[in-house]
DNA sequence: CCCCATTACGTAGCACGTAACAATG
DNA sequence: CATTGTTACGTGCTACGTAATGGGG
């Protein structure tokens, strides 16, 4: 048994069975592919792929059980890696974040200012996404780490640990009547159109959570990810925005009022994701560190080694999470 | 990097770094196993062993973490190894088990009796020590599973499942003085020698804590691991014997009196040892079924998951462990 | 008829063994 | 000086690429 050949059937179980396509990838031939496949299945005496003819057509049962053997151990001679590259050059390497626009936008910048300065040889790669292709790309292994609020889609292989909750504001243009409301209440807000974000899975959002438990039915008018956005077609009138505490700022919104909204919807939590059994490298506990404090080297460790998301939650509920705080308004 | 590099810088580290030596028991040359290090250590940039001169003296910081990782990569290779074996012939493979004289002889018989009779084509392999010996044989993958009393010396690497409590007989020569008290009681019992098995470490033993509980001492003029050699004590008058209640026959010992003694002593309670992230083959968790019947496929499975001691403990305080009877007495 | 996997075959590289060398205790 | 790791070198195996072959959809 060889690791490539491990790599080669796990590479050819991700590319649809297509041996052709996943020499492509591989930069290398494609009956080269299927020889060291054939002499791992002969070795094992096992059949990892079922073929009708000349076409692999699906994973044996055995198949997948081996697959699942062969992601670990390549996951780990990885692990083995980079744990050198950690040791020859702790400064050099590259960072690979997947995340919301939100954190991009308005919270990463100060973070990643601070890394910069702090390890100019490290390379960064910033992927902005929607949640779930966020998830994916960390899941997938492409990225270090994801950064997204709520829950992203749980693949189980990530450990997620809770960085620090969030409210919202209602954002309107000055001499809106809702400003001058003493105590902002859902049905006021329903009163009028609403531009916000788009809503995750299935009402799992605390925005329609809200809505549902007082029957009421928002207006919503537009949506987008990028606050930004929103903030504009807040100004044109469209509607009142709903937007993370985050993206409001004293000076550049001056023209809009902000409105705490925080009693009105439940806070969400933002959360970095992390590919379980990944060798983290120094520089990655030192952001994850500048990004939550609270997320120590010991910590991450342990929420790694915790296999289910269940104890995952446990653990943090006995971990004070901070509440991010935007003075602004 | 290559598989074969990763085990033999496994190997040398199990060799007292000794590179000659490894090259013997893997039936290859030193020069080989040298280059291939040196090629591993180049290719990640890093040193693997510390050399003083021509000798490896130490392990490296990097080496440790590298050996650690290198260790499951193998463990995960022989897993493949190992599902494959069992999807291509059942019922053919060796067990090899490492337990204590009791179960040895008086429970495994039946067990094995059975087992052989079910597995025709399954050559076993059955390795009697002490518990330390045991622990060792499975802790370094020697053997399938360790079955042994009390608390197996814990390595971490074993997932440890209790099969069934048990407690101790008395056992006295027709007519000995002991056989006409109604209830026995410690005090009793150290009026006269005692002949038992070898104390295990450091008084965890039930036996030296009940003496201890009540300030006794009693005087051991004999121990054996063997049961058979203890009744043969007795039965020379060397001293009262202290067995457990599997080592009495009714019939072959009917010229000694078995004094039940459950009431003197703490159960205790034998345990069946795996070693974590093995892949077991579909006879062993046949095997260990017909030992326990509550340790199904599944509870194995669910504490091979279970990283620490505590949890796996907590894990059986559901579950109901049943006691040995032995109505002999 | 196109796509795709297997077979055939030649080559370059590499793992491994033997032998000579160097260093340590 | 004996033991042990490293360097040198030759050889046989094998992984890989190119080209040809054969099955399926």
């Amino acid at each position: 048994m060889k690791l490539q050949q491990l790599r080669y059937i796990w590479e050819v179980a991700n590319h649809d069975l297509n041996v052709s396509a996943t020499a492509l990838s591989l930069y290398t031939s494609q009956p080269g592919i299927s020889k060291q496949i054939r002499l791992l299945e002969d070795e094992l005496g096992v059949e990892i792929f079922s073929r009708s003819g000349k076409h692999l057509t699906k994973v044996t049962a055995a198949g997948e059980q081996i697959l699942e053997i062969a992601g670990d151990v390549l996951q780990q001679v990885d692990s083995i890696k980079q744990l050198s590259h950690d040791y020859r050059s702790p400064h050099f390497g590259t960072l690979s974040i997947a995340t919301t626009h939100t954190q991009a936008r308005y919270i990463l910048p100060n973070i990643i200012k601070d890394f910069i300065a702090k390890y100019p040889d490290v390379s960064l790669n910033m992927v902005q996404g929607s949640p779930s292709h966020i998830s994916e790309e960390a899941t997938g292994g492409a990225v270090d780490f994801a950064i997204a609020y709520e829950d992203l889609e749980m693949f189980g292989t990530l450990a997620m640990m809770p960085c620090y909750h969030w409210n919202r504001f209602i954002l309107v243009p000055k001499g809106h009547p809702l400003v001058d409301i003493e105590k902002i209440t859902l049905e006021d807000v329903v009163q009028h159109a609403i531009v916000t974000y788009p809503f995750g899975h299935e009402g799992r959002s605390k925005r329609s959570k809200a809505f549902r438990g007082k029957d009421l039915t928002p207006k919503i008018v537009f949506t987008a990810t990028d606050a930004e956005v929103i903030k504009t077609y807040v100004r044109l009138g469209l509607g009142v925005g709903i937007v993370a505490h985050m993206a409001y700022d004293q000076e550049e919104d001056s023209d809009l009022v902000a409105i705490e909204a925080s009693h009105l919807f439940e806070a969400s939590v933002t959360s970095i994701g992390v590919r379980r059994g990944t060798y983290l490298r120094g520089y990655m506990y030192d952001f994850i560190e500048a990004f939550a404090p609270h997320l120590t080297r010991q910590v991450i460790q342990d929420v790694m080694m915790l296999t289910t998301r269940e104890s995952q939650i446990a653990y943090f509920a006995e971990l004070a999470v901070p509440s991010y705080v935007n003075n602004s308004a």
